[in-house]
DNA sequence: AATATAATTTAGACAAAGCTAAAAATTTAT
DNA sequence: ATAAATTTTTAGCTTTGTCTAAATTATATT
């Protein structure tokens, strides 16, 4: 696979996650800053290779193929990330883009050996789970913190949008991975919340609450 | 710079150490086992972009900014290769490829975090000299094998040919960089050595011998 | 149900990096 | 010094991945 095939399987991947019955042209161009029918060129050479399944104007599915390859790319993009922020001492918020050049260099046995030397990590810095060799993904329970219940403890788990503005902005509020969350209250009229964080009161807007994984 | 280019201008880097006056379009499509015309090619759009003064049929050489570079990807390509040996417990006849990878990693601070990680090596699990940052290179004082004197006490610091093939070898013969040699007697005929390696003897042929640098 | 809008695909073009075959320049040998 | 051999370049073509503009299909609106 060439990297932009394993691009376009990347986001393929991640989109049906969102959209299982099928992932739609425009989608991909968006994520991919291409054009619609640059898509449509490169979903048709994926399905000569088996790694999707498409029929025109119906949207696109990953076969078991394409859905390994996917898993195997992010498997190494979360391992890389864990190196960087473990090993190499980089933010959170530093080491997405580097870990997309990274997520690409071929070496099966280099990543079961990055795999070793980091102890076999479950999970990458912003929480997500890191697929297994054979590409078995770890499932975890886990709650948007603004759906939990009031006055109740939670722990931070992960983050869903992982932008460098978002982390750097948890970063400033001293929040983090293990952070321990309670709700005291909820606004009705905007859905803000006043939660403890850590001990310390704070007001944290929907759009927040919407980003942060509890448990 | 694009991996393609970046590939030319360190095949021209490391031709230009051996043949200073300029290097051979046919050299350079040996090396990177591709077409003189492709050379062509690719050495008037490196000349466009000022990493090579060159002359149609007059050989190419590096211009300062590509020297940089070239010394840049080179010093990437080392670091990795102690990375993997150090860390991940790769064997140094199985670093080479995935370096060759990992060399077009562009990012700069990820490059001088893994020069920290690894205490700022020296030398790569070859013995060759990593440029530091600046492209500073350490030069060394280094004989072959071959060109020493009788009954004196060698260490061996590095290869010439790091092919997966020699350092397989080497392995069997239990030499590794450290090994100490003294020659003591050297067949007039075809120049094959008797020599004292770690305090056994050995017979080591003339084709050997010539890739092994000691001091 | 017909039409307007949006999404998708097709057709044709382009740049990068490679190739083959032929032409031109340089080097080597007589 | 000329001819032969070698090296290098040019010309024209291919593939990959992209683009624009036009055509087609699907979806939404009235």
């Amino acid at each position: 696979m060439t990297i932009s095939e394993e691009n376009y399987i990347k986001v393929i991947y991640h989109l049906s996650l969102v959209s299982p019955k099928g992932v739609n042209t425009n989608a991909i161009a968006g994520m991919l800053e291409t054009k619609a029918s640059s898509v449509t060129d490169m979903l048709k050479k994926l399905f000569e290779k088996d790694l999707v399944s498409y029929q025109k104007y119906q949207g696109v599915n990953l076969t078991e193929n394409g859905l390994l390859s996917a898993k195997m790319i992010v498997r190494k993009h979360r391992l890389w990330e864990v190196f960087l922020v473990e090993k190499l001492a980089f933010n959170w918020d530093e080491v997405h883009e580097i870990a997309e050049e990274l997520e690409h260099i071929k070496s099966v046995a280099l990543i079961n050996k990055l795999d070793a030397f980091l102890g076999f990590p479950a999970f990458d810095p912003h929480g997500d789970s890191i697929p297994n060799e054979k590409g078995v993904i770890q499932k975890i329970n886990k709650l948007l913190l603004s759906e939990v219940e009031l006055n109740r403890e939670y722990y931070c788990i992960g983050v869903k949008d992982s932008s460098s503005e978002f982390l750097k902005y948890l970063d400033k509020q001293k929040i983090a991975l293990g952070s321990v969350f309670k709700v005291i209250e909820k606004e009705s009229f905007d859905d803000t919340l006043t939660v403890e964080v850590n001990l310390q009161e704070k007001i944290i807007s929907n759009k927040i609450a919407n980003n942060l994984y509890v448990q």
